[in-house]
DNA sequence: TACTAAACGAGACGGTACGTCGGGTCTTTAG
DNA sequence: CTAAAGACCCGACGTACCGTCTCGTTTAGTA
C-alpha cells in the first residue's frame, strides 16, 4: 500500500552481490586506502555506472557490504556465550591477519564517513557490546561481580582494550581475554 | 666518517617546517583521506618535487608530523599525573571535535601502513600507556588496587575505551574519567 | 494484399511528430554536434527506446525530420520563379542566422552518413538545383543566354555559392543573387 | 621583452606533432564524428592530459593540425596558375576518396566551432579564392573576360560548385574544370 | 673568483581514477 | 505489439593527483 508499483528493469540482485563480494575481497587484498571504485566494479564484473547507481561512495559500499553480513564479523556470532568467552573470541577471530587488517581497514573507512562508522561500528562492535554490558550487568545483579563497576563502561573498556590492541598491530597472547576479565572484572573466567 | 661531508645547497629547514604544518593544517580541515601530496605542497609554498624529495608518502608526512611533534599529542603531555588525571586529561584533550577528527585521521593513516603506524602509536599512546602501567603497577605494589590487575592489559583497557569512544564518534561525558578508573581499577578517583 | 494486417498497439503519431519536431528545436539550439539521442527522446516527452524502435541513428532522425517538411528547406518553395528570384529567396531565406546555423548543422549531418546525406541534399537542394538547371537550359535555348553555358554546371556553381557563403559564415548582402546572376550568366535579372 | 622567460619543463614538440598527424590520420579514417580526443591521445602516444592541456575542443586540434599545414590543403599549392588550371587541380585533389572525405570532416568541424570555422576555411579555401579573384580581375582588366563579372562572385561560384559536388558525393567528370570555367566565365582554357 | 653540487621553483609528461553523460540493449509493467 | 520506465554494459568526457622528468635558478661548499 506504501508500495509504489516497480517499473523498469528490476535492479539485479547478482550484481548487487558479485560488487559487495568483490569489495570485501579487495580490502583484504588491498586495505581500504588502495581500494578503488573503478576496481571493484571491474573485479565484479560489473559497469562503473552500475555502481555509481546503487552506492555514493567507496565507504557507502564498505558499510553495506558488513550490515549484509557479506563481511564475517569477528565475534559477534559469540555474543551469547560468557564474557571471558566472548572476548576469547573476539582475540581468536581478530587474531588472524586476515581479519584483522579488515578491521583496520573498516576502522580508516569509518574515520572519513561519519553514515559509515555509525553503520560499521554498530554492526561491528555493537552486538558484542550489548552482550557484554548485559552479562555484566547480570554479575552485578548477582553480586558475582564488583558492585562499582558500570556495565556500559566496561563493556567499553574490554572491547576498546582488544580494538586498541589490533589497531597498533600487538598480538593478543592467547590468554589475553582471560588476562582482560580477570583484570577489568576481577573475575576469573568461570566464575562470570 | 659516517658523516658524509655535505655539498650543495643545504635542505631548507623552511621547507620542511612548512610541509609538516600544513599537513597538519589539511588533517584537521579535511581528513587523511582528503589529504592529497599536492595540497600539501600548495598550501606550505613548496614545490612538489621537493615534497618527494624527502618523503616516499603521505603517511610518512603524517608520520614524520608527529615525530616532530608538529602534531600535538593529546593526552601524552599529562603523563605525570594521577590515573583518573590522566584518563581526564585525554578524555577532555579528545572531548573537541577537531582533537577527534585529527585521531581517526591517524588511525586511518595508520591502517594503510605498519611503518607509520608503529611511529603514530608508539608517539600517540605509548607514552600515555607507559605512564598509565607504571602507576598501575605502582598501585598495586602498594596495596592500593587489586591485586588481580595487570597493568600492561589494563593500561590497554583504559586507554582502548577512550579510543573507541572516540572511534565510533560517541561523546564521552564529563566525568567518564573516573567512571572508567572505577569500574576498571575498583577505586576511587583519589585513592590512586 | 501487400497489407500485412495491423496487431497490437499502433504506433503513436504523437509520439513521431513529438520526436521530429524536438530534433528540430534541439537542433536550431545546440547544433548537429551535441544533438544527442537520449537529449530528443527527453525534450520530445518519448522514451529513448521508442526512438531506437524507429531509426537508426540520429542522422536518420535529422533525415525524417527534413523529409517531412518538419524542418522548412529555405528557398525550396520558391523553385518555380526566375533564376535571380530563386537565387534571393535562397539568400534572403538563409540570411536569417537561424537558417544558416540549420544549413551548417545538416552539412555536419551529411559528412558523417552517405545516406543522411543524399536524402538531405536531395531535399535541400535538389529540387533548386533542377528548377535552376531547367531554367537555364530554357534561357540558353531560346537564345537568352550564352550557348556555352552548361545548365548543370551553372547551377551547380549557383547553389555553390550561396552554400559557401553560408558555410564560411559569410554573410550575403542584400543583391547577392542579382550579382551572382549576373556573373555566372552574364544576364541582368529580369532578362532571363 | 615580450620574451617571458620560459620556466619548468619546454613543450615536447614532438607530442605536438604527434598529436596533429594522429589528428590528420583519424579524421581521414573515421570522420570528425566518429573522432575523439581518447582516440587522438591514443593513437599519438600521448596522455590524454597533454591533449587537454594545449587544447581546449577537438575542433581546436583540428584548425590547428590546418593552420600547421599538417593536413594538406588541396589545390592551395597551385594557386599560381591559370583559372582552369587552379580549377583542375581542385577537381583533381578533390578527386580522391580520402581527400574528399577530409574536407566533409572539416566542414563538419566547422560547422559547430565558429573560431574554427574561420581558421579552416580561411586556410583551405581562402588562398584559392584570393588567386582566383586576382586571375579574374586581371583578365576583365585585360578585356580577356566579360567586363560584367564580378571577380569575387566568380571566385566564390567556382569554388562553391567543387565545394557543392564534394559536399553532396558527386563525382566530378575529369573535365569538370574546364566546363565550370567555360560556363562561369564564357571562356575556353587556354584564353583566360 | 670561479667551479661544482645539490636543493629549489616551475611546469610538462604518461598514467590512474574520479564522477558524469550518453549510447545502445534488455527486461519489466502498462496500455 | 507498442510504449514507458529504468537497469545494464560500455566508452568517452573533462578533472584531479599521482610520481617522474626536465628545465632555469639559488645557495652553499670548495678550488
Amino acid at each position: 500500500m506504501p508500495e509504489p508499483i516497480p517499473r523498469g528493469r528490476p535492479r539485479s540482485e547478482q550484481s548487487r552481490r558479485a560488487t559487495l563480494e568483490a569489495t570485501r575481497e579487495l580490502l583484504h587484498s588491498v586495505g581500504y586506502d588502495r581500494l578503488t571504485i573503478e576496481g571493484i566494479a571491474s573485479a565484479a564484473g560489473v559497469s562503473r555506472q552500475t555502481v555509481y547507481r546503487w552506492w555514493r561512495a567507496k565507504s557507502a559500499i564498505v558499510a553495506e557490504a558488513v550490515l549484509d553480513g557479506v563481511i564475517i564479523l569477528p565475534g559477534a556470532a559469540a555474543a551469547g556465550g560468557s564474557i571471558a568467552g566472548i572476548l576469547n573470541a573476539m582475540g581468536a577471530s581478530l587474531g588472524s591477519p586476515e581479519n584483522a587488517g579488515l578491521v583496520r581497514a573498516l576502522a580508516a573507512a569509518a574515520a572519513d564517513d561519519p553514515a559509515a562508522s555509525e553503520a560499521l561500528y554498530e554492526r561491528m562492535t555493537g552486538p558484542t557490546h550489548a552482550a557484554l554490558a548485559r552479562s555484566i550487568a547480570d554479575g552485578v545483579a548477582r553480586g558475582a561481580l564488583r558492585p562499582d563497576i558500570d556495565p556500559e563502561v566496561a563493556a567499553d573498556a574490554l572491547i576498546g582494550a582488544v580494538l586498541y590492541r589490533v589497531l597498533t598491530r600487538q598480538d593478543s597472547p592467547p590468554g589475553y581475554g582471560d588476562d582482560l576479565a580477570a583484570t577489568v572484572l576481577g573475575a576469573t573466567p568461570g566464575t562470570a
